[in-house]
DNA sequence: CTTCCGGTTTAGCCTAGCCTAATTCACCGT
DNA sequence: ACGGTGAATTAGGCTAGGCTAAACCGGAAG
């Protein structure tokens, strides 16, 4: 019943819902998934009548409970077999995204649930994002906020990046950003939103951070001393 | 262009080529495969025009030195794969297959030299059937035989099973057969070439073997300490 | 209230893979 | 040399999932 095309739709569906509140666009979706608005519209007309998204021609897309509940088990083999390849094979975070985009689709509760074990029931993935539980449910990961909202003077302990294309983690990695990187941000340009920051125990002595950027790290206070 | 229906029917051309030498039938390749004599042929004209197959109508099929090595790389990735979750993560030998046959699929050379390194570089999978190189050679097992071929008197360890179909692994487990298990070949019957063994170290004092089962066992001689 | 424009949907077409039914071939025995 | 027969192939059709081009809303601007 489940294919791979739906679960990727009933992903990108979740992934989106997180920004905009109710009502996903089809376009949006279709943009998502680099496929026509077209075949987008085709595809919920199949979801909807499968229970998995309520749907009305014009007015946009929400999942269901049982759409959801689909969604993220994606979500959790995907950010498991994420942390499987950095964390025992060895690959970088840059690397992963692709393979683990078809891992996801090797529907087995039992694997799962295994991988889930043997790497020790991991609570985030290799860029920090939360791996859901086998019920589906998030271990909400409270007081991050992005790096954009953060005032002069903070002192930011990058946890999270918000979009983990192979494309963006190589940029940050030739910025010398990763997950754990201590930054201290020195000062905001309003004009573009930019931003310059100092990284603390890096060789640069500052460095400066599109919005495109900044828009899509999440941090939190670093504590001083560890 | 290789797609997983491309993959397996590669697959399941090269282990028909081992058992019948040349000129693979067409309808051979649909009863492994499961699917309709017809299908195979629209296929076969796929694969010929790729040129992964040599195949006359009527004539059956061969593998080209491409479709091999294609072939080749599908179960080398499948038994990396089936040695993972047997050796890391636990699984029962019986309940790989299935999985393995998914994730088979996932084509990256990375991956599955990661994946290889990882396992140690394994020479055989759970069932006992040796893992193709990275090249796509294999390290020929000299030495076996089937149990049916063998004669009253002998003491034969069990060292790889023909078809590791999840039912007749459990058939194995339920007789308590498995690898590594001597057996000491007892009498022979012609009739429906069954055969009557004495399991070393087992609790069931004899054990009877259809010619099912001896067929798809094979083994070396046991030395008598080791 | 009307118009316009961009996003959305429908209509129609394509490919991959599979199926069933009908046809064709190859080979064997006479 | 000639049928028969079972295997193999062709013909035609189906579903999933995608695309392009054309038609269609619906909300903002006049």
């Amino acid at each position: 019943m489940l294919t791979e095309s739906t679960e990727n739709y009933l992903k990108a569906i979740l992934q989106l819902e997180a920004d905009k509140a109710d009502g996903v666009s089809t376009s949006s979706i279709a943009e998502r998934l680099g496929a026509q608005p077209a075949s987008v519209t085709g595809m919920m007309h199949k979801l909807k009548e499968r229970g998995w998204v309520k749907y009305e021609r014009y007015k946009g897309v929400d999942l269901t409970e049982t759409g959801r509940r689909h969604a993220m088990e994606t979500v959790r083999r995907h950010r498991l077999w994420e942390t499987f390849l950095v964390g025992t094979l060895g690959f970088a975070w840059d690397e992963v995204h692709d393979l683990a985009e078809q891992l996801e689709h090797v529907r087995s509760t039992d694997l799962t649930d295994q991988l889930d074990a043997f790497l020790g029931h991991p609570q985030t993935d290799p860029h920090g994002d939360p791996i859901p539980n086998a019920d589906g449910t998030f271990r909400t990961s409270v007081g991050r906020a992005l790096l954009s909202d953060a005032q002069v003077g903070i002192c930011a302990k990058i946890v999270g990046v918000g979009d983990s294309q192979d494309d963006f983690l190589r940029h940050l990695n030739s910025l010398g950003l990763g997950l754990g990187t201590v930054v201290e941000v020195k000062e905001l340009f309003p004009f573009d939103r930019s931003m310059a920051v100092h990284i603390v125990g890096g060789v640069e002595a500052r460095c400066h951070l599109s919005s495109r950027v900044t828009q899509n790290l999440w941090w939190v206070e670093a504590v001083p001393d560890a």
